[in-house]
RNA sequence: GCUCCCGUAGCUCAGUUGGAUAGAGCGUUCGCCUCCUAAGCGAAAGGUCGCAGGUUCAAAUCCCGCCGGGAGCACCA
């Protein structure tokens, strides 16, 4: 019986025996785990909540303190169990027995249903993450989201759940266009020429993203002075879209050449794709046209016939209040009959849960280190049978953008629920977070002039049309060099190809928990030192207590491990003792924290919180150095002891390795 | 104007479906490497949980009203 099982079964034993003796039916109860180790091990402030039920049917007053003896003895029949006391005001404390719960861990695997994850059967879901503009390097706020969706996609992995992992491509947006037209118009290139220069960027340790980074805000200054060129947005915009022209031709390099770039940007902080859907594709495969008759034939949309809207097909939004301003009632279809972005987004969410009825074409992109695959959307039918898997259809589908929008997302959900209600609202989710946002501090230090205000404000928002922001590559780089300084530092006899890797995996362990620590809605003011400090609570951290943990194991006989299990199984009446001992608690705490993860997991994938699995990792980490610190395994004479301590660093080693995994976060041989 | 988010230690943040003495990291002060890695450990100082009401045996947590900060509410994408 593992600890979720036995949390459940305790939590049934409470809801029957309360039936059984007050007549009194609870749905749920609370369970929780205490304060401090002495109180025990799990609790539950049931009696408060039962008093007042008697009450309430009966008129009588009870003492909680009264009630909870009551459960006490039904409890105490457990097998785990060694006792259960009743403390404070009416709380049922309970307590493990130790010794037998200790003989269970050396079999239990650190997380069983990772296992499930490839079963044919299991239910399969997409997480939509990344989809940055591709006409620039990404920086750190899309860092943010492709993290947060990675490790969220690793989660509901690690929960059983098939996942497809996909990065949506804008490839006809304005941000394209405005760098078309800074290649076009402001450096005067041709596609020819710009190939040219890319090659000569190449040359010269130069990147063709980061050079369009540059260009892009390059272009915002000028649309500021010079509105000939402004205007000429609408037509490359409309050539791009449409295709097979010059512009397009230019545009699809651009894209193409951007989403390279950002692929191995995603890559070294190991973050890979299923599939790239590319949004010229919606529009050339008409999903719009099979959503919109839907929609039409539903009902949920209408044609306005007056008003400001007139001549549009409109979407109520009963969460807006309509205004002066604005409308209550969302456009899909603007009066030109062309559609919105909104009204494209219905419809792709359709494909996404398999409800449109329409599919892709697809080609390959691109084949990692590995041979994993990325498979890219495409419009033509290809010549050769094509052998990608299926994509689309998930269950469920979460898509990762941030919290500004909000209000396009829930226009989505909506539309979808309208139109197939027997998926309802909950099969779309907007896996939103807030932006992160640089300190004046850090928007100074990147060469931006501020004014007296901006100085004054809390945080200073990123822009990509200003060319403010931390470019991703440049910080991974920096982490990456800070974190080579200390390892060689520390091993200077290690081949520098092994210390170049494990500073590494430093810095995506540093980069990775940084941006994983802080919960969904707070709004990360990104500041260089607090980024680039390798102490507390950081990744570096957590894997520096994983490799110490593994440093014992590597000083320990291989056959040390074996020996301590059977020494756990065949002396309980000793092991019983070492947790009787002074040291009891501590230790014992140690591995209760360690045998939740399971559950931490669970709880982050039902709360759609990674940050609860980043704390978790922290705590398991911080806890395991104060065992470190306390107990010389290697040097323990106590055999009994000493097999005890080996079983509860092998559980918290390979609880505090899974978490972080889970996180996208490797563990180094040494550091 | 309307909707949503935030306000907890000097700073940055956690705080489970309401539960026991409100926690962590950084910073400050003071200790700890003859010992499995000091990227570590221990100790001290630091709080009117924005303010004011309400519900409850119990409120940082739920409700109402204020105050302060942010985002969103396009025939833009």
């Amino acid at each position: 019986m593992n600890l979720s099982q036995l949390q459940h079964s305790l939590r049934e034993k409470v809801i029957e025996t309360a039936n059984a003796s007050f007549g009194i039916e609870l749905e749920q109860i609370a369970a929780e785990v205490p304060p401090k180790t002495e109180l025990g091990d799990l609790a539950f402030p049931v009696a408060f909540e039962l008093a007042k039920r008697i009450k309430q049917a009966t008129g009588e007053k009870k003492n909680p303190r009264e009630i909870a003896e009551n459960l006490k003895s039904a409890l105490e029949s457990f097998d785990f169990i060694e006792k259960v006391e009743v403390a404070g005001a009416g709380y049922l404390n309970v307590f493990y027995n130790r010794a037998s719960f200790l003989s269970g861990v050396p079999n239990a695997e650190p997380l069983p249903k990772l296992k499930l994850s490839r079963d044919e059967n299991s239910v399969k879901v997409c997480v939509e993450h990344t989809s940055v503009n591709p006409n620039k390097a990404a920086h750190i706020g899309h860092i943010r989201n492709s993290i947060m969706g990675d490790t969220f996609m690793r989660i509901l992995r690690a929960n059983g759940q098939r996942v497809e992992t996909q990065n949506y491509i804008d490839n006809t947006g304005v941000q394209v266009a405005d760098v078309v037209i800074g290649f076009i118009y402001v450096e005067k290139l041709t596609l020819a020429e710009i190939v040219e220069l890319d090659k000569k960027l190449l040359a010269e340790n130069k990147t063709f993203d980061y050079y369009c980074w540059d260009l892009y805000a390059k272009v915002g200054q000028e649309y500021q002075r010079d509105e000939e060129l402004k205007a000429k947005r609408a037509e490359v915009l409309h050539l791009v879209e449409e295709g097979g022209n010059e512009t397009s031709e230019l545009a699809d390099y651009v894209v193409l050449r951007n989403v390279q770039s950002i692929i191995a940007t995603m890559e070294r902080l190991s973050i890979r794709y299923d599939l790239l859907p590319r949004e010229s594709d919606i529009l050339h495969l008409h999903f719009w046209k099979k959503a919109f008759e839907k929609m039409k034939e539903i009902g949920v949309i209408h044609l306005e016939k007056e008003g400001k809207n007139a001549g549009c097909w409109v979407m109520p939004v009963d969460s807006h209040t309509g205004s002066d301003e604005h409308e209550a009632d969302k456009i899909l279809v603007r009066s030109n009959g062309t559609v919105t972005y909104t009204g494209k987004d219905i419809a792709y969410q359709m494909w996404k849960l398999g409800l449109l009825g329409l599919d892709f074409y697809y080609e390959l992109f691109h084949t990692y280190g590995d041979g994993k695959e990325v498979w890219a959307t495409t419009s033509e039918k290809p010549e050769k049978a094509a052998r990608n898997p299926a994509f689309g259809s998930g269950e469920k589908v979460y898509n990762v953008i941030d919290s500004r929008q909000s209000y396009p997302q829930e226009v989505v959900k909506k539309g979808v629920s309208l139109i197939a209600p027997e998926r309802g609202e909950q099969a779309s989710v907007h896996l939103s977070y807030e932006m992160v946002a640089l300190s004046p501090a850090a928007a100074e230090e990147l060469g931006f002039e501020l004014t007296e205000e901006d100085r004054k404000r809390p945080f200073i928002e990123m822009s990509g049309r200003k060319g403010l922001g931390v470019k991703a590559d440049d910080l991974i780089t920096r982490l990456e060099a800070n974190a080579l300084e200390e390892v060689k530092k520390r091993h200077a006899d290690l081949p520098e190809e092994e210390q170049i890797k494990t500073a590494h995996i430093i810095a995506v362990g540093a980069l990775r928990y940084f941006l994983l620590k802080f919960t969904r809605n707070t709004i990360i003011v990104f500041d260089f030192k607090e980024a680039l400090s390798f102490e507390g609570e950081t990744g570096i951290f957590c894997q520096y207590s994983a490799v110490r943990a593994n440093s014992i194991f590597r000083k320990l006989q291989e056959t040390d491990l074996q020996t301590a299990t059977k020494t756990v199984l065949d002396e309980t009446e000793k092991v019983a003792g070492v947790f009787n001992s002074e040291i009891g608690n501590e230790i014992w705490s140690l591995l209760t924290l360690a045998s939740r993860l399971e559950e931490t997991v669970a709880q982050a994938a039902t709360a759609n919180e990674p940050a609860i699995l980043a704390k978790y990792a922290f705590n398991l980490s911080k806890a395991f150095n104060l065992f470190y610190h306390n107990h010389r395994i290697v040097a323990e004479e106590n055999a009994v002891k000493r097999a005890v301590l080996i079983i509860i660093a092998d559980a918290a080693r390979r609880a505090l390795t899974s978490a972080l995994n889970t996180m996208g976060i490797e563990v180094p041989e040494r550091m």
